[in-house]
DNA sequence: AATGAAATTGAAATTCGTTGTCAATAAGAA
DNA sequence: TTCTTATTGACAACGAATTTCAATTTCATT
């Protein structure tokens, strides 16, 4: 039985002495379940909907918590703002496809290109700690329509 | 004979009816010098040393020029400001690494990653316009120092 | 339950890269 | 040289993100 993000993220807060208040519980579950690629912005506006008095700033210092323990991390696709996603399965690295027309994202994963990418480094003499793939195109939905 | 970055900037400022002044001279020709991976404000506080009249809204608002006549472009690496690189050659596309410790860029490019990445679009009914693989890592100067 | 030290909050101020505004200046065609 | 129009530099304004700060809340300890 897998534990949620929350719960993860319960487990973090207690290990660092951190507080579990009812505002972080709402940001973590609402992130949860928006599952992907949003940003601060975004989800602040998505929770002060329902719940006003979360302010923004608590939005952005829980999301930035979330990332400084491992179960998200952010992501600059260009357009001005951080987009957030949720990594609970650590493993599976994926890249991204993101449609410059109506904006949406595909995960995708390749074995193969990621070994290319050990191979270049090496070849370089750089030691990976990470690395960001994104193709930028138009996706079948948007090619259809126009 | 191939044109300079200057020459082929001012063949884009005639053909927009677009005007040559000294500072888009000097600044064209400053980048052309730093070649690569350079942001505004490096550019500007370069060039203020010895030219201090030019403003940094010029700076800013010739590479915008540049870009826009597909002589430069920007990249976002994720660390707050966009670099510009020239691009003269502009068959050759070509991908990152950054060395997260010194900060040094090194540019490859392999067409077997660019192939795969163009099944990879395909098998998801993506139509590709760009993309960018940026690998995040040690260089060997940093690894060896430390 | 009550206490109290320390973390957390929301609102507003602040930062920082970048872009807009505007009056003064300069380019370049006539 | 003239005149239209683009360009300039200084500064204001922008927007995402962070910091500040007094008020509030958490939670280990009574």
């Amino acid at each position: 039985m897998k534990k949620s993000l929350l719960q993860q993220f319960e487990d973090h807060l207690r290990s660092q002495n951190l507080r579990l208040t009812d505002q972080r519980k709402l940001i973590v579950n609402s992130f949860a379940r928006k599952k992907g690629h949003v940003s601060a912005e975004d989800l602040y506006r998505h929770i002060h909907k329902t719940t006003p008095s979360i302010g923004a700033a608590t939005v952005y210092r829980t999301l930035k918590l979330l990332a400084d323990a491992g179960l998200a991390s952010g992501k600059n696709f260009g357009d001005g703002y951080v987009r957030f996603e949720c990594c609970l399965q650590r493993s599976a690295h994926h890249d991204h496809l993101i449609c410059t027309r109506c904006g949406k994202i595909v995960e995708f994963s390749n074995s193969t290109i990621e070994k290319l990418q050990e191979t270049v480094a090496r070849d370089h003499g750089f030691l990976i700690t990470d690395h960001s793939l994104d193709i930028y195109g138009v996706c079948q939905d948007c090619s259809v329509k126009q």
